[in-house]
DNA sequence: GTGCATGCAAACAGTTTGCACAAGT
DNA sequence: ACTTGTGCAAACTGTTTGCATGCAC
């Protein structure tokens, strides 16, 4: 009788393997960007992976970066999150899935848990014939931090602009 | 006894008002780039403005349109609503409230009432201590056309590119 | 060996900005 | 007059792409 053994996989080796069912090639560019996505935590950009696997091999070129989140999210293998007007790109793993609420001001992050989305899901689904994809999903607004900071400077909604690229006070906070 | 008499005041109108409250100056680009937000219908993008307003006068800047409507939206005369990468701006009616549903393939949009997220904003609130920003907010998704269309050829999520900037067929769909 | 993947550089779109001049108050 | 707003052009960011070479299969 054949027995199922439940390996803890982490999440780039089961993107390599995934790679390799689809029939693209496994190069040491795409193994080292899927070790970075799982290396650092979070949602990360285009330019924090390059800067990670360029740590390891110095020729990598953004372009390749590019050009394998892209793949990669093709294949459902990652989820793409704009925040603030960049992409950012986390593993799809679907038994963490969850949404987020990001900070216009300081662009810190946190995770939502599916629950609290799933009624509007299907009901907007019902009523509007649309098929809402909500793991591109992002809710935006004011940190409680934040709050208290800009509650009188408040000049206008677009706080994060290009290139300003704030690291977060507080970067992922967990919910019940 | 003061007579207080409803007026019906257009959206433009309104902001002009409120630009000159606020110490700003009325220049004739102000004003019609004020009314092609108004003359256009839907959330209008910034090159739709700027052809809009070279129509009455070929000399505006693309500049001077995006210093202005972020100077409007700054005052909450405007809101921005990101589709697809792009900023699309509409008047900040607080009668007309509603949220926005986008189609990723497409790019067309729906309105959605704001009741049906009304009860996931307190919970966010509550819950997080996050306040969410839900003027700022677009669920994306497939429309029902684009549901067909695309079932098979699904080969990745991140349908609208830069620069496809495509025509929707149903642009504006009001719910129940 | 064949064809996909990479590195490099150049292009691209949307947006912002520095500066001299124009114009609203 | 004083200051803000404009037009123009140039810069900038994030991203895509064309092409010759390199490497996984």
């Amino acid at each position: 009788m054949l027995q199922v053994v439940a390996i803890s996989m982490t999440n780039h080796q089961i993107a390599i393997d995934s790679l390799k069912e689809t029939g693209h090639r496994l190069t040491p560019q795409r193994v080292l960007i899927l070790e970075a996505i799982e290396g650092i935590s979070g949602h990360v950009t285009v330019e924090q992976i390059h800067q990670w696997v360029t740590k390891q091999n110095p020729t990598i070129d953004q372009a390749t970066v590019y050009r394998t989140v892209r793949l990669l999210s093709g294949l459902h293998l990652l989820n793409e999150v704009v925040l603030g007007g960049v992409s950012h790109y986390e593993y799809a793993d679907p038994v963490s899935r969850h949404h987020h609420m990001a900070c216009e001001h300081c662009g810190c992050a946190i995770h939502i848990p599916t629950h609290y989305l799933d009624k509007l899901q299907l009901q907007l689904k019902n009523d509007t014939g649309f098929e809402p994809h909500m793991e591109h999903f992002t809710i935006s607004g004011l940190c409680p931090d934040c709050q208290l900071n800009t509650n009188h400077s408040h000049s206008g909604h677009r706080h994060v602009h290009r290139g300003e690229s704030r690291s977060p006070s507080h970067p992922e906070v967990q919910l019940p």
